[in-house]
RNA sequence: GCGCCCAUCGUCUAGUGGUCUAGGACGCCGCCCUUUCACGGCGGAAACACGGGUGCGAGUCCCGUUGGGCGUGCCA
């Protein structure tokens, strides 16, 4: 019990193991997560594996991975949905036994035609309730039975949703839906409503594809005498062309992210942006979106993804994050990054040291853990190096000249720092009465293969003395 | 079709009847800084879907229209 004397929040998230963790349900993990922590409550994790001909184990480790990638932890036993379907058929015959429930034999072709002829006269297509109030025995002698829930026909059923404000459905739109099929498996309108009420759920948070769903589920707990959980449905993320994000719109699985070079913290960041505000806060910590979160700011519409402000706030966390935070996350994500051999396998002493000099460079210009990685394959790059179609038109003639004298100051240099070098150069340039530009950029060139890179200073630091001197004189020696 | 939900710059959003000639962020454009690319700084273009209503007063409340989304399974 917490110190208000109101019973502890718990809050759930409920993933069904058909595939990658979707990144609307990571964002919908990450606001049930979020709520948790913010009001001192637990989130559990509940597998929905009910459809077993769409379940794989695959996708569960899957989407744990994920989780565990956006550091949404959850607390207790994770339960899986399948393993209830004793609790879940135990709960319909109550049902069935207080007459709230009923069986119905319609058959599957039954059905089917009901809705065709309810479409074609412009109706609801909604069971008709044709088993409702038939006696036993008029049932046929040893027929399947599907259970249906016996659902009031008229008045309102109210949700009153933290996000959507009260939601009034006619009871007459809803009809009695079936709990438990025919072969003894549970629905999932009715295996979550036992779920949820028996892992202590307090507080429903998913998308608002759901919001329909809740409206029959407290059908549900209304029959059972339970007490309803306070629902919040949120918007759902769409994609750039604001219809329902899906595999055509790109990336929809959380694990492309991590491999495209996102990191945890901007997903965290960005995902809790994406429909929820705090006034004009747009980059804040985990921390702060705890302190800070509650429905009051969440939006009720719809958010298109967009990769490119995403791309921008990963840049900022790229080169704002501490080096041992940024570090655990690189190291993390290395192994899934499509590029990642680019880089030294084991990274380990004298190209450790070379890529860690060069590090905070390349962090200030990279907007993700690929760039980051494409940008620091030259500092590996086997001698001569190659040079892409820009940088070799910048060694011109003129310029190899000047690098063979840049050479010759460089190599009598007592000390190989920032000073030093930066000194030889700017010394060199005024002497020769040439812009710095025209010996800086060549010299980059020679050194990357490239017309972009970190400062000069810091690449002569990383490549150290021998590699620069040797990269230096292959480009003075090959005119 | 029917039901439910939604509607501020291209995108994410601030805004809870007056301080809105509508603010911030991403993106875009220009300038500055600069050895490159970035970072950073400065400036700019850019929105209350439409129509009624209620208020002295509406982006903010109500109704309708239009547009979009979701649902309508013995899927979850």
């Amino acid at each position: 019990m917490s110190q208000s004397g109101q019973p502890p929040v718990v809050t759930r998230f409920a993933p069904s193991p058909t595939g990658f963790l979707h990144i609307g349900g990571a964002r919908t993990a990450l606001f049930n997560w979020l709520y948790a922590k913010s009001v001192g409550g637990v989130m559990r994790l509940r597998i929905e594996d009910t459809d077993k001909a769409r379940s794989t184990s695959e996708a569960i480790d899957a989407i744990l991975d994920s989780l565990a990638w956006l550091g949404l932890d959850h607390d207790g036993e994770t339960v899986f949905q399948s393993q209830r379907a004793d609790r879940h058929a135990a709960v319909a015959n109550e049902l069935l036994a207080a007459g709230k429930a009923y069986k119905c034999y319609a058959t599957p072709d039954e059905l089917t035609q009901m809705r065709e002829e309810a479409r074609a006269a412009g109706k609801p297509p909604r069971y008709d309730g044709r088993w409702r109030d038939r006696p036993d025995t008029d049932a046929p002698e040893g027929a399947p039975f599907a259970v249906r829930i016996k659902a009031p026909q008229d008045g309102l059923t109210v949700v009153d949703d933290q996000v959507q404000g009260p939601v009034n459905t006619p009871n007459k739109d809803l009809d009695d839906f079936i709990i438990l099929r025919s072969d003894g498996t549970p629905t999932y309108m009715l295996a979550v409503v036992v779920d949820d009420h028996e892992m202590g759920v307090t507080h429903v948070i998913r998308g608002d594809d759901h919001l329909t769903n809740a409206a029959r589920q407290s059908i549900l707990y209304d029959a059972l005498g339970w007490q309803r959980p306070s629902f919040a449905h949120i918007p759902l993320i769409h994609g750039p062309d604001g219809a329902k994000l899906s595999k055509r719109h790109g990336a929809v699985g959380a694990e492309a992210y991590r491999a495209d070079g996102f990191l945890p913290e901007t997903m965290r960041n960005y995902l809790a942006r994406l429909g929820w505000a705090h006034g004009d806060e747009e980059i804040f910590s985990t921390d702060q979106a705890i302190a800070w979160f509650g429905f009051d700011g969440m939006g009720k519409s719809a958010a298109r993804f967009d990769v490119q402000k995403l791309t921008a706030l990963n840049a900022h966390y790229m080169r704002s994050m501490d080096d041992e935070a940024f570090g655990e996350a690189l190291r993390i994500s290395l192994p899934h990054l499509p590029n990642r051999d680019r880089l030294p396998d084991p990274l380990v002493g004298e190209p450790k040291a070379r890529f860690e000099t060069a590090l905070p460079g390349l962090r200030e210009r990279a907007r993700t853990l690929v760039e980051l990685i494409d940008s620091a394959a030259f500092l590996f790059a086997d001698r001569p190096l190659a040079m892409d179609d820009k940088a070799a038109g910048l060694l011109t003639d003129e310029a190899r000249g000047h690098l063979g004298a840049l050479h010759e100051i460089y190599s009598g240099l007592s000390e190989w720092d920032v000073d030093a070098l930066e000194a030889a150069t700017k010394g060199y340039a005024e002497k020769t009465g040439i812009k710095l530009g025209a010996v800086a950029q060549p010299l980059r060139a020679a050194l990357t293969g490239s017309k972009t890179s970190p400062g000069i200073y810091d690449v002569l630091m990383a490549l150290g003395r021998e590699e620069s001197l040797a990269r230096i004189s292959d480009q003075t020696a090959a005119s």
